[in-house]
DNA sequence: TTGCTCCTCACGTCACGTGAGGTGGC
DNA sequence: TTGCTCCTCACGTCACGTGAGGTGGC
């Protein structure tokens, strides 16, 4: 009959001591017995619960749905469970992916604002979420007058810096969000 | 000269009465004075800041990092700033994404094993997390064995209703999310 | 007098992190 | 005696939600 200490049972699952005491003060997982001194003593089936546990989790359930999976989960029904954490990771999934766009979207301006100040930024931030449409023609027009009299005060080597700075960034785009930025960019064009 | 009341602030902008609450508490936004009964007064130029701090919000950022970038942005990168938020959604993106993959994957061998319990989700999550491969032979063979059995015990009723709810299910799919579901089906399939 | 909006505490959420101060066996 | 692991409080995190109990003008 082998058990385990808190310390030992941490090191294998990658948790720290720290959760495991919450998981035994609310409950979820309790340690068999204790030892001399209060040490708390995992027995091999605190420890299948606790692999339990940590499988659960991985898949997004909280904690306190983890205790009713296990312990009243027999008339459960595991589909809806599935199709429950899948309905929630997709609308977070596309959250992240309205926000990403978004921030692409403002990079792609930034780089059409020689000289970006944390001002431009905000501007633009609030054009963009209150407007929720790319820039007016007029926007355009300023944001490229002011990026052509930023330029004419550089030196070639901050233009050089700046250059390098934006593959440096581009190299570590993937093909379909440079796809996207590029978009987004003719969408931001002026008709010619 | 005019000026707003919270709830008037609150309503115009979809927060809550408390969350105003909140950020005058925190000192991020508050309001330039108070009226009788010590009720708040938002000036015009409160509700600019207002309208900053909602944007800088919907760009992911944290409310002690929308107060520095609105009173202490001025040597802030606006391009670090938005990279920096552009790393931590895709690094969320790309757990979700995992997150999904494996959830889609559980939906197909749930749907392997007629009559799942949330014993078999359990072991089968197990398994997904602690293998970090398909299922082996054996599984794939219980778990075939297990549906054959099961399916004979089954009306024609419940055959048909469980085709149908996988109908509803499919038909919400993306055509990415099928085909990404079928490769791991094919993956799952013992060797012809 | 009844409603409505406003006010200030102050605890709760979620899954722990982070000390603080102390014990017990090698 | 020094280290190491363990223990129990108990406050902090993040952005508010949710009562509780009270005030002031229409």
């Amino acid at each position: 009959m082998t058990s385990w200490q808190i310390g030992e049972l941490a090191q294998a699952t990658g948790l720290t001591v720290r959760a495991l005491h919450h998981y035994d003060r609310i409950g979820l997982l309790t340690p068999g017995s204790r030892g001399p001194g209060g040490h708390r003593r995992y027995s091999e089936a605190d420890v299948r619960r606790l692999h339990q546990v940590v499988a659960l989790r991985g898949f997004g359930l909280g904690l306190a749905e983890i205790a009713t999976v296990l312990d009243d989960g027999a008339e459960l029904d595991p589909r809806a469970l599935v199709r429950q954490q899948l309905d929630q990771v997709t609308e977070r999934l596309a959250a992240a992916n309205r926000l990403r766009r978004d921030l692409v979207a403002l990079l792609g301006m930034l780089d059409n604002a020689v000289e970006p100040s944390i001002d431009t930024l905000i501007e633009i931030i609030e054009g963009m979420t209150t407007m929720d449409r790319p820039l007016t023609q007029e926007q355009f027009e300023q944001l490229a007058e002011k990026r052509r009299k930023a330029a004419e005060r550089l030196s070639p080597e901050q233009l050089a810096e700046m250059s390098a700075e934006r593959e440096r960034l581009m190299a570590r785009l993937s093909p379909e969000e440079l796809e996207e930025m590029q978009r987004h960019r003719a969408a931001m064009l002026p008709p010619t």
